[in-house]
DNA sequence: TATATAGTTAGATAACTATCTAAATATCTA
DNA sequence: TAGATATTTAGATAGTTATCTAACTATATA
């Protein structure tokens, strides 16, 4: 379940280009926002995504939103990737939670 | 570009399984679709966007269609995923090809 | 308290994706 | 070459996602 919102929220550029964004220094949705052409609007939905994905955290500073990112969650993913690339049995991630699809048991 | 492609194509459940099956063995369209309840065209339809992300290659065998895993790939996923948290510059797979959106040229 | 600023939520729409059945292509074997 | 098997392609449909404008909520400040 989780996997499912890491890797959706890290396939689209716009979101990727706010992780990195933020990897440089936590800022406000405001200060994102001047980067990007979308709307507003959308950019939220962006930092939403994000946020679902626990990729990044929010916390609320007077007027704006700072967005920090989660480095351990994206350490978290790219373990996951080689744990796929290894075929190990039971990578971290891929929890019985993610009841989401159906699939092989042996898996 | 490639990225657009490699983490849509780990953002489906049904085509991270693949990739752990593949990961244990390489095998025929017919040998993976046994292990899941879709029909063989959406299963085709699964390889074929993770043979678009260059996660799997294929290799026809007489009357079969033999999946490979591509490591190297997911190498540079994960790669990609540690350079995004430690906010590089120029993360290796973001190249200048990738033009499907608009974002800072300061990125 | 009224106004301005920052950000999100609601609602509509267009584009994309997963899925299915049916049909087509490729290979093998009798 | 005819029939069987493996897989993909075509076409339709339902569900999801990204985007926009308009409206709303929260905070700050005069």
């Amino acid at each position: 379940m989780q996997n499912q919102h890491r890797f959706k929220a890290l396939a689209d550029p716009t979101r990727r280009d706010i992780l990195k964004l933020l990897a440089q220094r936590s800022q406000s949705a405001g200060d994102l926002a001047a980067h990007f052409e979308v709307s507003k609007p959308s950019l939220s939905h962006h930092l939403n995504a994000l946020k679902q994905a626990d990729l990044v955290r929010a916390q609320r500073q007077g007027q704006n939103i700072i967005y920090t990112i989660n480095t351990s969650v994206l350490e978290d993913t790219a373990r996951f990737v080689l744990d796929l690339m290894n075929g190990d049995e039971n990578p971290q991630m891929e929890t019985s939670h993610d009841k989401d699809h159906k699939f092989d048991p042996t898996l």
